[in-house]
DNA sequence: GACCTGCTGCGGATTG
């Protein structure tokens, strides 16, 4: 077993925990990490007890006494880092190791004392090692020489993601200045088979690295309840529904937007106060600020005894600790599987106890989401996730961080590092000096002799605070009451003075805006609105969609539907009866009446966006409404058919069709922070492959056959 | 209706 090939001292940890067995994942991770060279991926359920798998193998193996770091663990938050750092002193109590966390809000004085003698653990994010790349170049090679191993903390969070690229990239960069090879172990959710090789990547070596999966569930207690929604409020009986389901528990309640998340919270502690119920309630969500959303999971973590009701969005779905939850509740439905497996997951940690999840849904169509998403966890279906096969953007911020970093680079040695680099294995020699002979040209790069350097315009980029991250953020307007602040919110039409708004489940006065300084004076009222925010509906992938489709054209009951909700899915399935579908993998159904076509695509978000892209090339009018994956058309059945196969004929030249679009709105592509830098042709491609899905629209060009209502 | 994540180095003022 694991336990007989650890360490003394680590022996005598778990001993003195008085742990009578190791976890199943424990137990697989200690006998392969010490006696194998392979990196792993550790995969298995919140809650049990990865980082442990990880780091009693590790502290066992490595020799703290070598010079510089031993051993580096990348975290996505830094909450996680401040939660982790106790948990690993912890675990070093009888060694004499020191463990060190490197992040923005760490103490300078510790940062420079490990500078001085590199040597330990370090806890740190991908943008603080971004950093330290581009300002402490020769620092870093002294830190982390020796390192001997990585350990990559929720790498699911990072997968398929542009931070994700990110780390990959600074994990080749920190792999070529180590003297031996450092090992790279990552601590994973439960992630798709599909995703497998995607997380392997991270190691920069698919052959050496292996995935030890738990497959093991938390057995959960599941409940659809329905209550229409007939404004953008929620239903007052779904909120005293609620209220009673969950007011003497300990709760989270994930009602997918900020501006739900008060709505909910709010309304709660309203009744709860009428009814001289807990005073509990508290909004958690990335507006809320910090020093507020830390006492809240304070209280959820350190009270015993007492209920409380957390409203969130997925701030709460990663791992930070706050303690024990009961119920997880989920108003209407999570955009994927993954997101729904890591929110029932933050319910019944302790051992042995059954979760508790409620789905409530306001409207049929996120009823069947909902619902779909259920079953396909049921199934151990999880959606893939989407890969960047060329990441062109985050290649133009590597290179300047690159440039940066080293005050001058031969153009030659820039081409070759780049080209080495892993998580850029997909882009070629050519692309590369095509990049950047076009950072050159608008000088963000300048070029001396075979050298290059950081240019003018590139200096206003690497020399802001906002270089070290490749991800988008909105500028916010502080709010403040009595000289604290409570809450950031970006810019809307109800930031003026005398309107009301619910932040930090309370309720608020705006009396002064200073638009200058960004900062808004609040005090509190009795009665006020939701806050207003602008973003993009998330993706939701075409497996969800055809199980969608699925549930609409079989018959089968739900033991756990409430009465409304089994007689909503009967409704669906009644206004589709008019048509005769046999094989729902390749018909779709085209309703028409009167003159009005709807076409059910019944297909993921990025190939009805290419469908739309489609359309609006060919001229034809059409509107989308994603979340029933319908079109709307004015025009005959005859007239769209013989339209649709002139669509086809876009297809083989859609390169040139995406590019056409960007030059017409070239906003399309703000979705990348560092998009812009490049060539327009990279720009289409970065777009065909994020925004759009062309590889799958081709698919469903060749597959469905349409089927008109009787 | 529609999420989230991170952050250097320096100068100058303030405090113990």
């Amino acid at each position: 077993m694991g336990f007989d090939l650890l360490s003394q001292p680590i022996k005598k940890y778990i001993r003195d925990k008085g742990w009578s067995e190791l976890r199943p994942i424990q137990n697989a991770a200690i006998s392969r990490i010490l006696t194998t060279n392979n990196h792993y991926i550790l995969a298995s359920r919140t809650a049990s007890g990865k980082t442990e798998a990880a780091f009693l193998p590790i502290l066992s193996k490595v020799d703290f006494d070598e010079m510089g770091v031993q051993v580096l663990y990348v975290s996505p938050l830094v909450a996680l880092i401040n939660d982790q750092f106790n948990r690993v002193e912890e675990l070093c109590e009888n060694l004499d190791v020191r463990v060190t966390k490197w992040h923005g809000e760490a103490k300078v004085s510790l940062k420079k004392q490990l500078v001085k003698q590199p040597s330990g653990i370090v806890l740190i994010t991908p943008e603080s090692l971004e950093a330290m790349f581009v300002n402490k170049p020769y620092q870093i090679k002294s830190l982390f020489f020796n390192l001997k191993f990585v350990v990559i903390d929720e790498i699911h969070a990072f997968i398929g993601t542009d931070r994700g690229i990110q780390l990959k990239s600074i994990l080749s960069r920190l792999q070529d200045i180590n003297q031996n090879k450092f090992r790279v172990i990552g601590l994973s959710a439960t992630i798709s088979k599909t995703a497998y090789n995607e997380a392997k990547a991270f190691t920069g070596d698919i052959e050496k690295t292996k995935i030890l999966v738990d497959k093991t569930k938390k057995p959960i207690n599941v409940n659809f309840k329905y209550f229409e929604s007939e404004s953008t409020q929620l239903p007052l009986a779904l909120l005293k529904d609620l209220y009673l389901t969950t007011k003497n528990d300990k709760v989270l309640i994930f009602p997918n937007s900020r501006g739900r998340v008060e709505e909910v919270a709010v309304k709660l502690k309203k009744i709860s106060d009428r009814v001289n119920g807990h005073k509990n309630y508290y909004s958690h969500h990335s507006s809320v600020h910090k020093d507020v959303r830390e006492y809240v999971e304070f209280f959820a973590k350190n009270n015993e005894y007492e209920s409380f009701c957390i409203a969130c969005t997925s701030t709460l779905e990663l791992g930070i600790d706050i303690g024990t939850v009961n119920t997880v509740v989920q108003i209407d439905a999570t955009h994927s599987i993954a997101s729904l497996i890591q929110r029932v997951g933050r319910s019944g940690r302790k051992d042995g106890q059954k979760g508790n999840l409620f789905l409530y849904a306001t409207h049929s169509w996120a009823l069947l989401q909902a619902l779909a998403c259920w079953l396909l966890y049921q199934e151990d279906f999880i959606d893939p996730p989407t890969i960047k096969t060329k990441p062109y953007d985050i290649l133009v911020h590597q290179a300047l961080s690159i440039a940066k970093g080293s005050s001058g680079v031969l153009i030659n040695s820039l081409v070759q590092q780049l080209l080495n680099n892993f998580a850029f294995k997909n882009i070629d020699e050519v692309e590369i000096r095509e990049i950047i002979s076009h950072l050159i040209k608008n000088d963000w790069l300048e070029q001396l002799r075979h050298e290059v350097i950081i240019g003018i315009e590139g200096e206003k980029i690497v020399n802001s605070r906002d270089f070290y991250s490749v991800f988008q953020v909105e500028e916010t307007f502080k709010f403040q009451h009595i000289g604290k602040t409570i809450g950031e919110i970006p810019f809307s039409i109800q930031i003026r003075e005398n309107e009301n708004i619910l932040l930090a489940a309370r309720i608020w006065k705006i009396t002064y805006v200073d638009f200058k300084a960004r900062k808004v004076i609040i005090i509190p009222a009795k009665d006020g609105k939701p806050p207003l925010f602008f973003g993009g509906a998330r993706d939701v992938h075409e497996t969800i969609r055809q199980k969608m489709f699925d549930i609409i054209l079989d018959n089968s009951t739900f033991e756990y539907f409430d009465e409304k909700s089994q007689d909503e899915i009967e409704k669906l399935r009644n206004d589709f009866s008019c048509f005769n579908i046999q094989n729902t993998a390749e018909q779709r159904p085209l309703l028409s009446s009167e003159g009005k076509l709807e076409f059910y695509t019944f297909t993921g978000t990025r190939t009805n966006n290419t469908l739309k892209m489609l359309f609006d090339l060919a001229g034809i009018n059409s509107i989308l409404n994603d979340t029933e994956s319908v079109f709307y058309f004015d025009m005959s059945k005859d007239e769209f058919k013989l339209l649709w196969s002139d669509l086809k004929e876009l297809l083989p030249d859609i390169d040139s069709n995406i590019a056409k679009v960007l030059i017409q709105s070239p906003d399309i592509i703000n979705f990348s922070k560092w998009g812009e830098y490049l060539p327009l042709k990279y720009q289409a491609i970065l777009l065909e492959k994020q925004f759009y899905d062309v590889k799958n629209t081709k698919l469903f060009f060749e597959q469905t056959f349409f089927i008109d209502n009787k």
